[in-house]
DNA sequence: ATGCCAACACAATGTTGA
């Protein structure tokens, strides 16, 4: 089963770009972030056309996730155990956010599996398209939550996996996190450390703590973003954020891996590229 | 080469992102 995971910034502007993407790599599943509108506003009859199901989440038009697949779509869940939501404005004393509404930010659903006769899932993958988010500024009530968003998130899966070693899980998406010094072209050029924080990348390798094992770094080493402004791209001076995190038992399946760098190429370009995994299963 | 920010809502700018 061949996965891919892409902050699409927009699906609507981009919807020629996913149909290449699924067809030049033969694609089952493709993860989705930043699909930036409601489920009604999603380019479905495009891709339904192609073969595949859809299941988005969408809010507004900010944020918002999809998970596209021809392999089956179930159990879609639209946030995951414990999500924070934020609120604008100043925290009270004591404070780091503001709680406020669950964001679009997770979708989670069972694809790959079998229907068996009772009705249940038999098989597949616990997949989860995740937009962490940004964080704005380090010390911002945004950083808190993108901080207390990623520890949620380790917790409920954990959870999840201490109860079932053996399920396959994956968590795919933008982390918004720079794991080690080499996946970004000058750490120093981050403002105040965005991204590269110790508190950031001690939430980002929790999820390794929790039995989680990131698979794209074994088969591809290039970014997976690189900004719009200043020429980022050309002179390759990116940054790598975009993951696949996989429960022991799906990461034992996986055999090939890319990070598709040339779509990030020519008009009309994402900010950040497909990053992609072949599991056999 | 791969090229100098883009998408959204809304109706001129403002918000957001990384």
């Amino acid at each position: 089963m061949k996965i891919a995971t892409w902050n699409i910034n927009s699906a609507r502007a981009r919807v020629d770009r996913i149909l290449d993407v699924l067809d030049r790599h033969d694609l089952d599943v493709l993860a989705l972030q930043e699909i930036k509108c409601k489920p009604e506003q999603f380019p479905t009859a495009e891709i339904e056309s192609a073969g595949y199901e859809i299941a988005a989440h969408g809010l507004n038009q900010w944020n918002g996730v999809a998970i596209i697949s021809r392999v089956g779509i179930a159990d879609v869940r639209t946030e995951f155990t414990g999500q924070p939501g934020f609120k604008k404005g100043e925290p009270a004393e004591g404070e780091l956010f503001i709680a406020g509404p669950v964001e679009a930010r997770a979708i989670g659903a069972r694809v790959g599996a079998e229907r068996a006769n009772d009705g249940g899932l038999v098989g597949g993958i616990d997949l989860w398209s995740l937009y962490v988010p940004n964080g704005r500024a380090v010390g911002d009530p945004h950083y808190h939550y993108k901080l207390a968003w990623l520890e949620a998130l380790q917790a409920a899966k954990a959870e999840k996996l201490a109860a079932k070693p053996e399920k396959k899980i994956a968590l795919v998406g933008d982390f918004n996190v720079i794991p080690t010094d080499a996946d970004v072209w000058d750490p120093a050029a981050m403002d105040n450390g965005l991204y590269l924080t110790d508190a950031e990348r001690a939430a980002f390798f929790a999820f390794e703590d929790a039995g989680f094992v990131e698979v794209s770094r074994q088969f591809a080493t290039n970014y997976t973003f690189w900004d719009y402004q200043r020429l980022r791209f050309p002179k390759n001076e990116g940054m790598r954020i975009d993951f696949v995190y996989a429960s022991p038992a799906l990461a034992a399946a996986a055999v090939a891996g890319e990070i598709d760098r040339d779509e990030r190429k020519g008009k009309g370009a994402s900010d950040h590229v497909p990053v992609i995994i072949e599991f056999d299963l």
